[in-house]
RNA sequence: GCCGAAGUGGCGGAAUAGGCAGACGCGACAGUCUCAAAAACUGUUGAAGGGCAACCUUCGUGUCGGUUCGAGCCCGACCUUCGGCACCA
């Protein structure tokens, strides 16, 4: 009798054993070509779900694989450990951010070592501790010192109520999540980051092997597009300003212009304004600022503006155009202005329509009849009613508008990029310090280098308002100038966490440096991270953050490259009932309670057969149960003792161990194959099959002990990555040496791997007639043979007549008859 | 609205340089074992029809068309679901 699969045991046991020999602890070796497996480090919510496990154990698995392959391999886990949450928990219960944030790290430490990965604890990243945010605020300063941080005026979710900023999760429909009130929108001078230098080279992915659907998304979010910048002439007596620039990716239209609109909160407005206009456009101005928010949810608001009682002329054609004040026009975008031609865009045609504003045809659609439009014509056309480009078809129009434009110094061609820049500062504790002071005699002084980190105060007395300790913290915000030692301010404002996470897979190369953010040695040697699993959620914000980084610290000469990871893949989500696991639907599949029952080999190996990894599914516990089944077969056919029949003839034998060690080839290929490539379930289903085999192959004992043996062999070390501890106790058990992590992975035969009959299936008019076993070396010639005296294929052919002959080696005859 | 992905048995999913549809697993049914149950093991399992039987026939990959000797896979139109972006001038 064998002893029972007892997987709490051996995991307990393999994981404690591992450890202590450090086996997975990894340093620089020059000797094996490297490899950095990273997932994604999780936010410090607490708990581990299963969610966490699913990004982890398969990304573990493939790790595990490059190592037996002969990589040196860097897998490394850290926490992302600032933001909002522990804020939220420390107004709600009274624990203080730190605290929480390191209980939960503690909870979440014990989980993630019970995945049973080849994480190297040694090398764990913090970011919330000071000798982590220290290396934050200093690539803060770099960016300062490179030009690409500044200060900028950006509107902010305004609480009235609480007297406090509120993050966008934080309003919900349009008021304060916590009191209710309506949010309102106000601008505060912050720090942002140059992005948009990068826009171009953001939107280029040709170096690195992404999933073509996130590359989309990025380039969709920077959002380039190519036009033309035209000035309209303005002479009013309160501005010196001779001109209001717009930007259009149609010039073509310019002669359609019949009115202009202008962004509520262009700086024009006030200043354009007739006196007599004053109180409606105040009035439209504080009720768009008030509605934003709440009126964004609504898709198809009605289109609505106030005009303003100024013009501009439109110099194309000394055409006077009225001023329009609406909200359907962005500060942020372009610049702020439009050129509005209702006959050809649909919100201006709308607009045009509701304030009875002139539509002019400027565009004619292919079949076009001077009549008026029933809606706006978007389309290209010709160019009519436009001067001296009449007849120009729009493609040209564009171009020779342009040109015109430039000669004339009206305007010329220009880009315009949905992305903005990034907007770091919040308005929170429980983030990075900005290193910055301010000086009433010198202004905006950096903290020099050498005084970070600027520390985050423990003595933070939390208001329930949510309003940040910071700003009331005297002995914080209280400091000397840098440079002229007087009294100064610091700086209150936070950093986004995003800037957190867009520079941590440098500090895992070296993570206790500490005279520099990292050591540029291991970080040649290790980066970039060859391949990066994670979330498609952070498709757009993380990824293209962590780019630009790379990108920024690339042209300081901090880093040698320029994409941080060299192959992306986004892993699905796993559901439950259907539905997305929350606590407030009680749907949630806790892992801590799988792993002490079925064991962490049995939960890792069920989330890889689940579905493929980057679709994600349904997790169902009759489903895990299979899995558990196959490993205990598993297992007892490892342990139970194989005794060869001795009623086997020694050519059945030999037949029985060449058909062995086909499969097991086979089998090495399937896996080997579908590791490289992610493709998980699969790989699964191939070592099921080959346990399958193996059983019945054993009970015919046909081949001899040492065929048998090294069948079992194989097939346990392709076990290895999946279900380390189940390999490891039988590896033990078969005799031979720890550890099976340190073994090579097996690689296949061709020769073994070849079959050597083949079904080949034979069609007529495509339909599938009849199957032969032929042997794989079947000619062109004997195939045909064979298909056509059949004697089921003669019954179809009766009174018939073979038109064509369609052969394809080692799969089929089609039979074209009529 | 725009961009993207996906629709295959009772269920999760296999199969794409166009070539045996349904691998592997779950569930279900039947059987072995048992006083009984659970577990385990064995067999059957896309639908409809036919045959005593090994088997045979027809239909079948969201819908409708097309290309091809041959389509789950390619092309066109549409439907549904999911993800992303939401007035981007």
């Amino acid at each position: 009798m064998v002893a029972r699969y007892n997987p709490q045991e051996i995991e307990k046991k393999w994981q404690q054993k591992w450890a202590d020999d450090r086996l997975y602890e990894v340093s620089e070796d020059e000797s094996r070509p490297k490899w950095y497996a990273l997932t994604m480090f999780p936010y410090t919510s607490g708990d581990l779900h299963i969610g966490h496990w699913y990004a982890m154990a398969p990304s573990d698995v493939h790790a595990r694989f490059k190592r037996m392959q002969g990589y040196n391999v860097l897998h490394p886990m850290g926490f992302d450990a600032f933001g909002l949450p522990a804020e939220n928990a420390a107004i709600k219960r009274g624990v203080h951010p730190f605290k929480w944030t390191m209980q939960n790290i503690d909870n979440m430490r014990r989980q993630l070592k019970s995945i049973g990965a080849i994480y190297d604890w040694s090398r764990e990243v913090i970011t919330c501790l000071p000798d982590y945010y220290k290396w934050t605020q200093w690539f803060f300063l770099k960016l300062y010192e490179h030009g690409l941080a500044y200060r900028g005026k950006a509107p902010v979710n305004w609480c009235p109520t609480c007297q406090t900023v509120l993050a966008n999760e934080q309003v919900v429909d349009g008021f304060c999540e916590r009191c209710h009130s309506a949010v309102s929108q106000r601008d505060l001078e912050q720090w942002f980051f140059k992005i948009t230098k990068y826009a171009d080279e953001l939107m280029a992915h040709n170096t690195i092997d992404w999933p073509e659907r996130i590359k989309i998304m990025q380039k969709n979010w920077v959002g380039k597009s190519v036009g033309t910048e035209i000035s309209f002439a303005l002479d009013h007596p309160a501005v010196d300003d001779k001109e209001i620039k717009v930007f259009t990716t149609r010039p073509d239209t310019i002669f359609g212009v019949t009115f202009m609109v202008l962004a509520p909160e262009h700086p024009l407005v006030s200043k354009l304004t007739a006196p007599e206009k004053k109180t409606e456009v105040s009035e439209y101005i504080k009720r768009s600022q008030r509605q934003t928010e709440i009126e964004r949810l609504a898709t198809d608001k009605e289109k609505d503006g106030v005009f303003i009682g100024s013009y501009v002329v439109n110099r194309l054609n000394n055409e006077k155009v009225p001023i329009w004040v609406a909200d359907y026009v962005l500060l942020s975008y372009g610049t702020g202005a439009v050129m509005a031609v209702p006959a050809h865009d649909e919100r201006d045609f709308a607009f045009a329509k509701k304030y009875k504003l002139p539509i002019r045809v400027v565009i004619a659609p292919p079949d076009w009849q001077g009549k008026e439009l029933a809606e706006a014509y978007i389309e290209d056309g010709t160019m009519v009613n436009s001067g001296q480009f009449n007849g120009l078809p729009s493609k040209q129009g564009i171009e020779a508008v342009s040109d015109f434009l430039e000669e004339k110094g009206w305007g010329g061609r220009a880009v315009s990029y949905r992305l903005r820049d990034w907007l770091i500062s919040r308005q929170r504790y429980w983030g990075a310090p900005i290193p910055m002071i301010y000086c009433p005699k010198c202004g905006i002084v950096p903290v020099p280098e050498k005084d970070l980190p600027v520390l985050l105060p423990e003595d933070a007395e939390f208001k329930p308002s949510g309003e940040s300790p910071l700003k009331y913290n005297e002995k914080f915000i209280n400091t000397t100038c840098p440079r002229c030692g007087e009294a100064a301010k610091r700086e209150t404002d936070t950093m986004d966490t995003f800037m957190c996470s867009s520079w941590y897979f440098l500090r895992y190369a070296s993570p206790s440096y500490d005279t520099a953010p990292f050591d540029s040695d291991k970080v040649k040697h290790w980066l970039p991270v060859d391949l990066y699993t994670g979330g498609a959620e952070h498709a757009v914000m993380h990824l293209l953050y962590a780019r630009f980084f790379i990108k920024a610290l690339r042209d300081m000469g901090l880093v040698g490259f320029g994409e941080p990871f060299s192959r992306l893949f986004n892993q699905g989500i796993i559901i439950a009932e259907k539905q997305k696991m929350s606590k407030s639907r009680g749907n949630v599949i806790t892992p801590d309670e799988y792993v002490s029952e079925l064991g962490a080999d049995t939960v890792r190996a069920y989330l890889m057969f689940v579905a493929p990894w980057e679709q994600g599914g349904e997790w169902n516990d009759s489903g895990i149960s299979g899995i558990s089944r196959w490993l205990n077969r598993l297992w007892k056919l490892v342990l139970a003792e194989y005794h060869p029949s001795d009623r086997v003839s020694p050519e059945t034998s030999k037949k029985a161990e060449r058909e062995l060690a086909r499969i097991t080839h086979q089998t090495i290929r399937r896996v080997s194959e579908d590791l490289e490539r992610l493709r998980l379930n699969t790989m699964i289903a191939a070592l099921m099959e080959l346990t399958n085999y193996l059983t019945k192959a054993s009970e015919r004992g046909e081949v001899s002990q040492p065929a048998q043996k090294e069948a079992i062999d194989s097939l346990l070390r392709l076990l290895a990555p999946t279900t380390p501890h189940l390999a490891e106790e039988l590896w033990q058990k078969t005799g031979h040496s720890y550890s099976i992590h340190n073994q090579r992975w097996p690689g296949w035969d061709k020769e073994l791997a070849r079959d050597e009959e083949i079904t080949l299936v034979i069609q007529i008019n495509g339909k599938l007639r009849d199957r032969i076993t032929v042997p794989a070396s079947i000619t062109e010639e004997e195939a045909k043979k064979v298909a056509l005296t059949r004697e089921k294929i003669k019954a179809y052919l009766e009174g018939k007549k073979v038109s064509q002959i369609i052969y394809v080696p080692g799969r089929l005859v089609n039979l074209v008859v009529r």
